[in-house]
DNA sequence: AATGGGACCTGCGCGC
DNA sequence: TGCGCGCAGGTCCCAT
């Protein structure tokens, strides 16, 4: 899934590849991932438009066509852009650059959203959006956590509590932190709290050196996998041995979401 | 405030 | 071989 490693990623690439060139043709194959206008006026407004800068904020993808126009990209579960041509399978939106490269928004399930819009910050998936985590103190972190009461892996997967945590990394921050996925927010020690600070900092920044983790769909925007799913220590790795203690990794549902945990050395 | 459910979608893996 | 079914996941929305 797309969290923050994998959309810093395509991000950055995108940065170093698309930056001021024109929007030359706009494709538009799957109507439904056009949010909020019709496909003929999103074709019109963006056509002939020039990139001019592209931002992150949690998992949404801001790109910046004028003062007040903004291309505004959410992968959800299943999206990936593409660059390069050779896998255009699940292509569903292209922009034709004029440097000669096409860029595909691609989804295979078809929940990922385009929106065109005068203002990014006033979206309301922006306003009520928590925290850049790798903007954030260890202080500050510690303070997020009073008076919640949620179980930690659905707080840390809340958006508007901490941006770009999904289910992926929530999981693997908590191996790290040895905490288990269930334990009530505030019933966690400040030792606790600051190991989880740590592991997440260095989890991110791990993921994304590792262009992120392949293991659905995404894609960098070569087509290339990522390589943080290689080592991954939970997630999907029910019944294999934990890495710290051998026993065996469980999976359980929590919250509505598949959770991969070592019951033995996450307390 | 927390929790649970459904909706949106497709492709995959399962049982038969 | 092929059908039908359930599941996965991020976000929003409604109900309790």
């Amino acid at each position: 899934m797309p969290e923050l490693p994998e959309v810093t990623t395509i991000v950055n690439q995108l940065n170093k590849e698309i930056l001021l060139t024109n929007i030359k043709k706009v494709t538009v194959t799957d109507k439904r991932l056009i949010k909020d206008v019709e496909p003929n006026e999103f074709i019109k407004k963006v056509t002939g438009s020039t990139i001019k800068e592209v931002l992150r904020r949690g998992k949404v993808i801001i790109i910046k066509l004028e003062d007040k126009l903004f291309l505004i990209f959410h992968l959800r579960i299943s999206g990936w852009l593409l660059l390069h041509s050779e896998y255009q399978k699940s292509a569903r939106v292209s922009f034709e650059l004029s440097n000669n490269l096409k860029l595909s928004f691609c989804d295979q399930r078809v929940l990922g959203e385009i929106r065109l819009v005068e203002d990014w910050h006033n979206l309301h998936i922006i306003k009520s959006m928590g925290p850049e985590p790798l903007s954030l103190s260890g202080e500050k972190f510690i303070e997020l956590f009073k008076g919640k009461k949620l179980k930690i892996k659905p707080l840390l997967m809340d958006q508007t509590f901490i941006a770009g945590i999904g289910n992926l990394y929530a999981q693997e921050l908590l191996f790290c932190a040895k905490i288990n996925p269930e334990k009530r927010a505030d019933s966690l020690t400040k030792d606790q709290l600051e190991k989880l600070y740590s592991c997440l900092i260095n989890i991110l920044k791990d993921a994304i050196e590792k262009k992120g983790s392949s293991v659905d769909t995404y894609r960098q925007v070569s087509g290339s996998k990522g390589a943080y799913a290689e080592v991954l220590k939970v997630y999907q790795r029910e019944k294999e041995p934990c890495c710290r203690c051998n026993h065996p990794i469980v999976r359980k549902t929590i919250a509505g979401r598949g959770t991969y945990f070592c019951p033995e050395c996450q307390k």
